[in-house]
DNA sequence: ACAAGACGATTATGCGCATTATTATCGCGC
DNA sequence: GCGCGATAATAATGCGCATAATCGTCTTGT
């Protein structure tokens, strides 16, 4: 139990070498001109073991090398509390790589938060160099910062799909696109034809991902894409008796309950009178067993492959295109909010929110 | 956008002083015969402000400062996923004060595991380093550990109450003896006579404090504590239903609608035949609305004023022992789970399991 | 017998900062 | 005109490691 950590330098006193020997052993790598007898080195690797050794990250992250730690950077608060809990799966799956490839996860936690979000500003820059490379999750635009992130050539990667820069972004992101167009081309199968998209139709890429799938499926189908603005439940349920919609498709941002319970109030029931599928996991906690039909994120298996792509940035292997762009399919899921269409109901409006 | 990072000795250089000096006002501390004038002083900080400058971390721990990073080492996954979520709400707490206090978390998850626990072995003492000091969440034994900490002056704290080591370990927990006394105290003021605990009655500390407030709060009433082992569902109702009990307490670990779904298989309803109280939020994830009745321990709170103690012991302020050894108290949880006793019900068999 | 490699290491340096030891300049009394 | 305390700073050092530059000592060919 010695009070002072073990270091190189004991290492080295006690296999009769120099420091330097220590750190070309511990690498194994041997910079160009460098020789070491497998003798010495069978020595060195004894005093390790014998005097437990393990090096300094702080150390070995001052002097240029890596550390085995990789920082997290979320947008928004990583744990928001009040039973949502955008960010947890993710970390799941962080942490069980984590644990794989023994590295320790930083949290940039003090991150300045500005206008509600926070932001890598110059001292969050520095930070960064804590670490050896860093995942991003959540929201945001900041050209700058992705710039700055390119060309100091840091390790990152972002957990979510992210095509902005030309494609030069690496990512792990789910498939919403494809996921969105086969829940509605499963719709359009049970006789579905006027399937409304409710949701706030954002520039973020899930947002836009989602409404391409759902857009293209009811093209290919031969219907319209009809968009219902992310209002108030119960405009809600007046357009979708008005456009006779049989059908939604929801954005996971808005809260699946609240919208089931409008519809119950207008005596509309689901799936009877209208079937109702949900885009992801719902950002909300739902308080009834009910189980929603959509897709699942697989928020653990994104979580867990951006890890590992980062820690191959990290290392510096040369990783082909597939692999700095992946996108992993979206589980359906069945439940039970999915039905054929009741065949009687007709539009009681006009078709006014009819997107071409 | 500069490439290299900037240094306090870029700054010294814009400030026509030395890199100490920089540090020196930095740091805001001068050690004993260092003098600034008010005018460098002002110089520098200038100077500070003109290039932006931020302390790098790594450096700053290297030579035996502060670097506002928090390590946090659970004993079991973090994350464990599976809807199962224990840390979570600690970490919201610890979350949000380190955001208070421009601190980032360090999560140890390249912590060996060994047998599914995790350790501080060698390498985990080594990378406790990279932080400032340690928040320890989870059960654990180990006396070599804790011992270690102790003596190696690193500041750590725990989250949950921690009595061994002579009342030398640093903690934010629960007031599980209180609480408890006072739920089973509120069961008897109902009318309630016989009450049982269910749970296994193990070492650890929130088990043995549960028991002692149920315990206590009978003996004060003048009534026996009934130990029901924990097994399986409908085994414990076989004891409830023998020993006549109107009312059970339960075990945060077990699962609560197990023992609902039994007791109702036994024809007994909740609360009407038997009341049941939660000694704290339920391990499992709940598939129905139902509120348990019971208490709440103030999770996020914890996590929080762990934080803050922990920044006071790294700050090295000297925290009284009040201060030092903080329980917090649970909120009690009304619920639906607990009504008056249904007087006719008595006994069908022994009183066996009557601890005294 | 002697230069030219091959072999097997070592020494030196710096990362960016905190901290300790040291220096330089002035004013003042005697 | 010289020592001395006060003032205001700087130079030097080390944290533990990675890495570049360097240095012996053999072996081999001629």
């Amino acid at each position: 139990m010695p009070k002072r950590r073990i270091t190189q330098a004991d290492v080295a006193a006690m296999a009769g070498v120099s420091q330097a020997t220590v750190s070309f052993v511990l690498n194994d790598r041997l910079p160009a001109g460098v020789r070491l007898s497998a003798e010495t080195r069978q020595r060195v690797l004894d005093a390790i073991r014998i005097t437990g050794y393990s090096a300094n990250p702080v150390a070995q992250r001052l002097a240029g090398g890596r550390n085995q730690i990789i920082g997290v950077f979320t947008y928004e608060a990583t744990f928001p509390g009040g039973g949502r809990d955008f960010y947890g799966p993710f970390l799941v799956g962080i942490e069980h790589a984590a644990e794989q490839l023994g590295i320790d996860i930083l949290l940039f936690t003090s991150a300045r938060v500005v206008e509600g979000r926070r932001r890598l500003t110059r001292d969050g820059w520095q930070r960064l160099g804590i670490a050896d490379g860093c995942l991003l999750l959540g929201q945001h635009e900041d050209r700058s910062e992705l710039q700055h992130l390119l060309d100091t050539n840091y390790p990152f990667a972002f957990i979510g799909k992210r095509s902005s820069e030309g494609g030069r972004l690496p990512y792990v992101g789910a498939d919403y696109t494809g996921a969105t167009r086969r829940v509605v081309e499963r719709l359009v199968g049970l006789g579905h034809r006027r399937i409304g998209y409710v949701g706030a139709l954002g520039t973020d890429q899930p947002t836009t991902d989602r409404w391409e799938g759902y857009r293209d499926a009811l093209r290919d189908a031969g219907l319209g894409a009809r968009l219902v603005p992310e209002e108030e439940p119960d405009e809600i349920v007046t357009a979708v008796v008005e456009q006779g919609l049989t059908a939604v498709v929801l954005s996971p941002e808005r809260d699946p309950e609240e919208l089931h319970d409008a519809l119950g109030r207008h005596g509309l029931d689901v799936p009877r009178d209208v079937s109702v599928l949900l885009l992801g996991q719902p950002h909300h906690r739902l308080r009834r067993p009910q189980e929603w039909s959509g897709y699942a994120i697989p928020r653990e298996e994104m979580g867990a492959r951006a890890l590992l792509l980062l820690s191959r940035l990290v290392a510096g292997d040369d990783v082909g295109d597939e692999e700095l762009h992946r996108l992993l399919e979206c589980t359906e899921v069945t439940g039970g909010t999915v039905g054929p269409p009741a065949s009687q109901r007709a539009p009681t409006g006009t078709d006014g929110s009819l997107v071409p």
